[in-house]
Order: structure tokens, then sequence, then C-alpha cells
RNA sequence: CGAGUAAAUCGCCUUAUCGCUCGGGUUUUAUAUCUGGGAGGAAAGUCCGAACACCAUAGUGCAAUAUAGUGGUUAAUGGCCACCAGCCGAAAGGCUAGGACAAGUGCAACAGAAAGAAUGUACAGGUAAUGCUGUAGUGAAACCAGGUAAACUCUAUGUGGUGCAAUGCUAUGUAAACCAGUGCUUGAAGGCGGCACGCUUGAUGCUGGAGGGUAAGCAGCUAAAGUGUAUUGGUAACAAUGCACUCAGAUAAAUGAUAAGGGCUUUUUUUAGGAAAAGUACAGAAUUCGGCUUAUAGAUUUACUUUUUAA
RNA sequence: GGUGUCGUGGCCGAGUGGCUAGGCUCAGCUCUGCAAAAGCUGCUACAGCGGUUCGAAUCCGCUCGACACCU
């Protein structure tokens, strides 16, 4: 895996959205929040993913664009690391909760400790 | 110099690394790689005006609604420019929904004799006599006439509706299926701007129930009332002509992140060199334009005023 | 992206341009041995800024916020 979020990683329909916040599962590390779903994608791709901040702690468009384009650098730089040995591919969707603006080594940080919970939350899953 | 007024402009820069997105080329159709482009003055609010698209755009009457000095400007406007008038300011200058109450209707709390079909206080003057006349007092407005239309209204001028989630095409699914009601020339239900008249379409229909599918792609989608500049005409808004340029097009929604260096501002320190710290606004395209309004750290230019105060 | 509606004390909610009703809550007092109930008294409001007007919650404009609808 190489350090590329482009369109075909992105979680883009809408149908597969809302499957996604019904039936889904989630895992938080303050102030992010994961949201996931085993999945298969017809385009071979392992894993799709999807950036979400609420308009209610943000009101500017400028701050949010701000913090989906920080997490989706933090997922770019780190996705390699945790999902090279996935073996069942997923839909996710990653929510800022948290009021107050982070800076990127934050956001690495806490993205990092997500996405250990997450697989440990996996393996306990198939145990 | 200070204080102020008006108009206009800019609103961080450079390099490297890692990414995102659109166009083009090569290779392959999974991709890889090369190359070119990639937020704003307000992209915002959606307050006006248009372009464009659809609604099968006959007509008459009644409603509804917008604007309001005069002239000009424009594709158009409720915008802009010039002039007149009124108000504010010492001045430069700023602000003004700035028609009509002698067409009709309404409204005017409290105070006051009295705010329209009702009558009189004090003082002064005057008379044969009397609110007959003036002043005071109340009030935003008062001696008999007025005020108020961002009150109804009248006058003049104008106005179809809906918005790119418009609209067209393709794809998927089944179902022109089932149940109930209603209707088929004795007319259900629509269309013609809101209503009425009138006109018109009209049956595999319309309404409800239960149930199924899609919620995806393409076009619209960016070369235009375009941008820059010069000259000419005009007091100006603006117009005409010449030359040059091509300048985002995403769709869970790109235009970013990090590092280093440099600008700029403020503060501290230092003896005029520098050093350190902090800050570097408002804000993110979504069919496209012309305005208006609102937010905005800081910087620059031009023209003008100057009562006071200092020189 | 577009269209529309609304904003009055802590909460609900009425209001012709002329002193902003009423109910619930809260605080104090009366009553009680103490509470509850009841009674009396009080507190806190027209989303913000301008304009029209003698006077604006009300009329007009702009701004802010909340909600609904259109695919």
């Amino acid at each position: 895996m190489k350090f590329t979020f482009n369109q075909k990683e992105k979680l883009k329909s809408k149908k597969l959205i809302e499957q996604l916040f019904t039936e889904g599962k989630s895992v938080s590390a303050f102030p992010l929040r994961l949201v996931y779903l085993p999945t298969i994608f017809d385009d071979g791709v392992l894993v799709k993913t999807g950036v979400s901040v609420s308009k209610r702690h943000f009101k500017t468009a400028v701050d949010r664009n701000r913090i989906k384009r920080l997490m989706r650098e933090s997922y770019r730089l780190n996705k390699a690391v945790h999902f090279n040995n996935l073996t069942a591919s997923y839909a996710f969707m990653i929510l800022y909760i948290g009021k107050e603006k982070p800076t990127l080594t934050e956001m690495q940080t806490r993205m990092k400790q997500l996405f250990e919970k997450f697989s440990k939350n996996i393996s306990e899953e198939k145990n």
C-alpha cells in the first residue's frame, strides 16, 4: 500500500453510507469516531473511507474543510502501517466529534490510536 | 505634522518533499508515466435585476404586488451618475421610500376648555352685547385652520409562474399487476399567473391502501453583456474603437500538508547595527453574469478640508 | 444549491402604533411542630442595529439565529 488517497478509496455511494450508519459498528478515540462495516467492493479496493465534520461545532466552511483535509492527510499517511495485513474488506466513515480545531500531530496520534483500537476489536470478534 | 473626508488598489512571497483534482499526450485498458491548469474581494447573505430552461403563455373583469423630485445611463434594475430641494457637519463632505390629505375613510395615548360637528381658564384690548380679538398655559401638532399616506386610499409607471434539485437522455427494477372508492360525453380530473367569468384538454383515468425499484451516469457546465490596456466622446455614470490575452469545473464534493528561508506589524531588549517573542484578517467556487448589503489584521496611492490645538 | 416560516421573562403563550396580558417555574412572607395545599408579594422579557413617526413588540430595511420543504 502506498501513501495515496484517490477517488477509488473514497466512500461515495449514498446507499452504502446509509447502510453503514444503520448496520455498522463504531470505535472512538476522542475526538475521532470510526464507523465500520464489512463490505465487498466490485473494483477490488480493500477499504473505502469517508470523512465528516459536524456543522454544529464548526460554523464556517473554511474550518470544516481544514479539519477534513487534516483527517484525510493523517489517514493517508497512517493507513499503510495498519491495514497491510487486513484480511476482510471494509467501508469506513471517520467523524470528528470534537469542538476545538486540531493540529496535524494531534490528529496523527489520535488516528493511530483509533486504528489500533479497531484492529483489536476485529481480532476479538474473530475469536 | 496632527485630525478628518472622498475615491481606488493590494491583501503574504520563494524553494523542496509527499499528496488531491481536471484537460491533453504515450502505453495499456488494472494501471503507469510525461506535461499544462486549479478559489475570492467579498466565492458569503440571497436583498434587487437579467441570461438560460420548462410550464400547450387566446381573452375580459376583480384582486395582488413593486417603484415614486427632474434628467441621464444600462441587456435590465429598487443599482449607478448629474442637477434641484430638505436635514446634519466648522469645512471637505454625508444622508433622504423626496408624488397627493382642496376626492373619500380612518388615527392622534397622556396632558389640555377644545385634536370636530364640542366649548372655554387667566391677563390685556374692544363692543350696545357676546370667545369678538391678541397673548399665556397643555401638547409632537391648536384661536378654526391643520397634522398623519414606511394608515387605508388616490395618481402615475410597471409586473406571468417556477428555478440548473430547471430541463433532456441513458441505466436498474417490476407492474399497463393486486385490493377499495370514484368516473367515462348526464364529464372524474386537469390546463389557461391568485379568484370569477369564459375557453379548452379529457378516459389503459383519478384518489387511497399494501407492496416493489432507483436514489447512478451523461448532457446542461463554462469563451463570456469576458479580462487587461490605450485612445476618443461625455461634467459623470457610461459608450465606441484599436491591440493583447484565454483565466477552476468538483459532485460525501479537488484546489492540501509538512519543512526551511524571507517579507510585514506589534512588544521587549539594545545605544542607533541588530536580537528575541508573538501575530500575519475576513473567509472556500457549485448554472452564469450586473449591482446592493454584510465581514475584514494590515499596507499603499490620489484628490480635498482644517473650527480649535501645535509649529 | 433553491424556496419559505418564525423569533416576547427560566418554560409555554396572548397582544388594534399609546403602561407588554395570563399560566407554569423560582425567591420571600403568611399559615404549620415541619412540609404539602392555599393565600399574598416579588424577580426576570419584545433576537440585534438603523429608519419612518410626537411615540414602534407592532410599519419598513439590513444583520443574526432556529425550523420546515424541494432531489
